[in-house]
DNA sequence: GGACCCTCTGACAACGTTGTCAGCAGGCAG
DNA sequence: CTGCCTGCTGACAACGTTGTCAGAGGGTCC
């Protein structure tokens, strides 16, 4: 900037004006100025742009995984929202590590990031804190904060949604219904098995209950041991996408009424069709990302906690009856 | 930082040293410091470092779309590797437009990074030239650079895939095998369709050649239209991962050779499994984030170009005989 | 006692921007 | 002619950090 001004013979500010487009400039020196921007191929330096007006335009975003399409989901979505305010995204993933969550988040607010977005792997956020109290605004997503911490937060319906797909299967005559699902220590998880739970009432078997993702051995072994029951599950419902598809190549192509937690892609081409409740990523990702701009922008008020409705989708295999005819 | 000094009673440049670990402070001044960044909640702010020393620790990815599994799987890969190295990843879609992808590349650029991971959506780059000259690295994955742009390039081995798939349907009997591919401007879709051409030798037909995605309405009328045909084609080769679902929905349960590049979760439990030309998208990131570091330390020599191997994976369609029997 | 070295500490400038304020020229009213 | 306003421009400080250099205090060696 030091050498455009040179160039064009004008003043540091003076390009300075220019570059961000302040009135006052008299159009004939805009245009030297512009003329030396050009010849010398010169872009500002955000970094000292940042430092001086302490807005870095850029919020920190931290998920499961970006690999899962879950998160992927979330991560498209909220990125348009950011482009739309002129921000950029920088994202990581916890892998599900309550220190990394930290250690990004950390980073994060070092970087002076204008808000966060976290979907959670730990379950104590105290170190949040005092950015919190620095004026850096935080969304959760997915799963709530830790305790004590008073912040905005966006979640599915999980509870509604998986007694709804449990009533779903009762409806269609089940009366033994398995649920396999994440570990319990994390929230979703938890939520869907009491939905779960209130749906079934009187009808739950504690031997019918599996809580053991991620390790897909167990969950597995699990399914096993229910099949090998003398009063097996006649219908599986299962807490998430990745142990929809677990549980599917472990019965191998046989027929059992399933119905899962999360869509997938291809759900609708398998035979048949896998039924499933499904979240909306994206609108998880779009109204965390509004609510954090809100906040940036200045919005005041209480923390709000959004809960976006689920949508059971019948597609085949939630509709079929008891003891279904075994397939090959 | 300022406060921080007052706290302890130490100037400021004794915090800075006491912060970035140097040697040659007392223990005991060092523990005083230590305890006022406790009490006050100091954290560095790296704006100011990154000004102050010119590197950001951060670098800047542009793919087509976070949320397409294979660009999520590359994007993983450079985000482990990234940490490896103490970077950040600032990350953007271009959705396959090239004035964003120049947007989000001069954006990252006017933020400093150290360096960049770009899956071109254009083919004109000369609007890098200046970024590189001024010593930016920047390497190229899945698509070369534009014509005049010397840098470093991590490509799959589209054409030997591609190869590889059409001569295994011609093993299996098939002699009419039509292509489904990508708009021909991208220039995966290119090669893949080259290679397709080269294992067909003689047996091209143009009418068995669709190069229509992203248009999926046009890419089932092109289907449509040839299975209409008076010699239809007894086999599909379909160029990308969308493109083999949505043929596969298209195709409704009729049973037909096929054979998809690039692999997709389920693949496997369709029945047929799908056999596809497996890419390696994590290996796509992780070579490509290395090689960029590898430039970031100062690594000189010519701009390299890796070319990445592919798989076959025979899963059953891919397999079929000529002429099955339709089911359903 | 003086020269020297070592350890620890601090003052100050600099990174590249932008906000504040002052100054200059010219026009216009009184 | 004076005073004031308007339009344009520039000098300077400040953002929070780190690199450079200098200095203070104490010990060692001749």
């Amino acid at each position: 900037m030091k050498d455009v001004a040179a160039e064009a013979g004008v003043a540091l500010k003076t390009v300075s004006r220019v570059v961000n487009n302040e009135p006052g400039v008299n159009a004939a020196t805009a245009d030297r100025v512009r003329a030396a921007i050009e010849r010398l191929g010169y872009s500002r330096n955000e970094s000292a742009r940042v430092l001086r007006q302490g807005r870095t335009s850029s919020i920190g975003l931290v998920i499961e995984d970006v690999g899962d399409p879950f998160y992927s989901g979330v991560s498209r979505a909220v990125e348009d929202v950011a482009i739309r305010h002129g921000s950029l995204v920088l994202s990581g993933s916890s892998a599900e590590e309550p220190a990394r969550e930290r250690e990004l988040v950390l980073t994060f607010c070092a970087r002076r990031v204008d808000g966060l977005i976290v979907v959670p792997a730990g379950a104590d956020h105290s170190y949040l804190r005092s950015e919190l109290a620095a004026g850096t605004p935080a969304v959760f997503v997915d799963r709530p904060a830790g305790p004590g911490l008073d912040v905005d937060t966006v979640l599915c319906d999980n509870r509604g949604g998986a007694r709804m797909a449990t009533a779903h299967l009762l409806a269609h005559g089940h009366r033994r219904i398995a649920f396999l699902g994440d570990s319990p220590t994390i929230y979703t998880a938890g939520e869907r098995e009491h939905g779960y739970r209130e749906a079934l009432g009187d009808l739950v078997d504690e031997r019918l209950i599996s809580m053991a993702h991620p390790e897909l051995d167990r969950v597995r072994a699990d399914l096993d041991r229910m099949l090998g029951m003398d009063d097996p599950p006649t219908a599986l419902f299962t807490g998430n996408g990745r142990l929809t598809m677990t549980v599917l190549r472990a019965l191998a192509g046989r027929r059992m009424a399933l119905i899962g937690f999360d869509d997938f892609e291809l759900a609708d081409l398998l035979s048949p069709g896998v039924s499933v409740v499904s979240q909306d990523s994206a609108g998880l990702g779009r109204v965390s990302a509004e609510l954090l701009f809100r906040r940036i922008a200045g919005g005041g008020g209480p923390a709000e906690r959004v809960q976006l409705p689920v949508r059971l989708i019948p597609r085949g295999s939630g509709e079929l009856p008891p003891e279904a005819p075994r397939s090959s």
